[in-house]
DNA sequence: ATTAAAACTAACTCTAAGGTTAGTATAACA
DNA sequence: TGTTATACTAACCTTAGAGTTAGTTTTAAT
């Protein structure tokens, strides 16, 4: 790896990983893409209800983001009172697999972590 | 998806895959698990001057908390001045390969999303 | 006339990640 | 004698992500 690249890639801007996982590393975004995949269609308030814990505000700004860049389509009924359904774009189908291996990954792997934390915390003292 | 997972894996200490992109998805620990796996065994001031714009503080937190985790490994050579090297784990060795495939599947799309995030931006209009 | 329903948004606060600056220890070297 | 080198840490400040509460819109049903 060379300076320059290195230079590059270590502004946000330019670094096209930093741009994609700044987005899925932040708290909602994964679960949200999850869910979706698992249950095709969604009304917000469907959403909602599998993630109980995420506030409205929340659930609104993480699927916007996703919306923004091209991973779920919006698609707005004429209606009162309204409905929105929310589902996956081919963007993000081609990005799941990538993301389960990831997922996969960590659940072989999250107890050999969970160990290796305690004993650092140990070996550190505090 | 049943309700009990979900419930489950909305909460961050329980949920494996939180737990390991917590870490991933930090400013800093992509660009410092990536240089080391190119340069296999850096000094603490050699890694700073791969990467210029991490201020010392942010690299010592980022190196810790690989360490922690068992992805990187800390030798210490009692000299003075001190010498500390740090270089990768089999544990990252096994990551790696997952996270390159997201660094290659976000160097593929990068320039579709920021399209999508500018076209967004027109829409809405802001 | 009032209430309900759905999908939000505004305005605010809180918290933790990240950044800045200065300082430590110790021996060797000029 | 003073400076340099290395790998940090302490104390502090700033900012952005996340959370809370209340309110909006519009029509239909009671």
């Amino acid at each position: 790896m060379d300076q320059e690249i290195l230079k590059k890639y270590s502004n946000v801007e330019e670094c096209p990983v930093r741009n994609v996982l700044d987005r899925i590393g932040n708290k909602w975004t994964l679960l949200v893409l999850l869910v979706l995949e698992e249950e095709k269609v969604l009304r917000f308030n469907e959403l909602h209800n599998y993630i109980v814990t995420i506030s409205q505000k929340m659930l609104s700004v993480t699927l916007k983001s996703l919306e923004a860049d091209g991973l779920v389509k919006r698609t707005i009924y004429p209606q009162v009172p309204p409905k929105v359904e929310y589902e996956l774009t081919e963007r993000a189908q081609s990005l799941l697999p990538h993301i389960h291996s990831l997922v996969d990954w960590s659940k072989d792997h999250i107890n050999d972590i969970k160990a290796s934390r305690k004993n650092y915390e140990l070996v550190t003292k505090k």
